[in-house]
DNA sequence: TTTTACTTGATACTCAGTAACAGGTATTCT
DNA sequence: AGAATACCTGTTACTGAGTATCAAGTAAAA
């Protein structure tokens, strides 16, 4: 897997230690594409359940400070969390009954994000776009009610 | 003060009792711009003890369901509350040092996230677009660490 | 007036983490 | 190699931002 050697790379040239544990978890975080910590946390255990909570979440932690994941808060579900590593930047839309997540581009809001921004003196550092609405099949069940917790698409275990 | 009457008159169309705890409690928020939950049970509780913690959470999302309160999670801090009653749409605009946060309005980018959404066949229902950066005076403070939870601009008690 | 519905406060619990701390591993120094 | 040091881990306890339950109180309807 190629995805998973870069970023174990990174993490070397920043002389971060690559212990077994943080090997697993990285292995799994980088299989799944959005996924909560709590969901990470089961995962890693069901393959070596000495792995304790703790160290996932400051796993997570370091690989955020690293620069290397990315935390959304979407507004329905719990956060979740992303390997940006090797990834363009794309903003986000989310199916408000199943849950999907569909990353897109717009390049063409980027610049007026800066600019905005500057309109008021600020220098912009990040920013965070979500869209929230309903995905073509959602549409057509009328009936049932908006479910406030998204089921996630997450893949096999493959470890 | 105008936008309180005009808030306790939508509840009153939609059929929810005002009662005492609510009115204070409404009174309180259309006080401040953003707010986080605690410090509104805070702010309420320094008027009348008597009213518990809970009821806030309750009015608030009570009040969030009626349409008139906003719930915002910016990356910094807890969760603000708004009450966007009788406000235009607009996003925000955070300082990521000294907490700021920043109402504006681009009204070219409302109609293109529709499209953005079309494209994959979604409806868009709603967004967030979130800034953060450093602000004027912020950018100048070069020395000091990025602090991550931002004073809150709260008004003095005009109860 | 009696029944019913709504609202409240107290208490307990959940979820997503953080903090503190002691024991275990690596790395570095001598 | 052995000692000193730094880093990493698991356990336990705690926090913040709520949600769930439930009994008692209050208001509205019949
Ligand atoms: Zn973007
Ligand atoms: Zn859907
Ligand atoms: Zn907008
Ligand atoms: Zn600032």
């Amino acid at each position: 897997m190629n995805r998973l050697i870069s970023v174990t790379q990174v993490l070397k040239e920043k002389g971060i230690r690559l212990t077994s544990e943080r090997q697993l978890i990285l292995r799994r975080a980088v299989n799944h594409l959005h996924f909560s910590a709590e969901e990470l946390v089961k995962d890693v255990r069901r393959i070596d359940a000495s792995v304790s909570r703790m160290t996932v979440f400051r796993t997570l932690t370091l690989l955020q400070d690293a620069g290397l994941v990315e935390k959304h808060d979407f507004r329905y579900g719990p956060p979740y969390y992303e390997v940006t590593y090797g990834k363009a930047h794309h903003d986000h839309l989310m199916c408000m009954r199943c849950g999907e997540i569909i990353e897109f581009q717009e390049p063409r809001w980027e610049p007026m994000q800066e600019q905005a921004a500057k309109r008021y003196g600020y220098t912009l550092l990040s920013h965070t776009h979500k869209l929230y609405g309903l995905c073509g099949s959602c549409q057509k069940q009328h009936g049932t009610p908006i479910r406030k917790e998204p089921e996630l698409h997450v893949e096999e275990i493959v470890a």
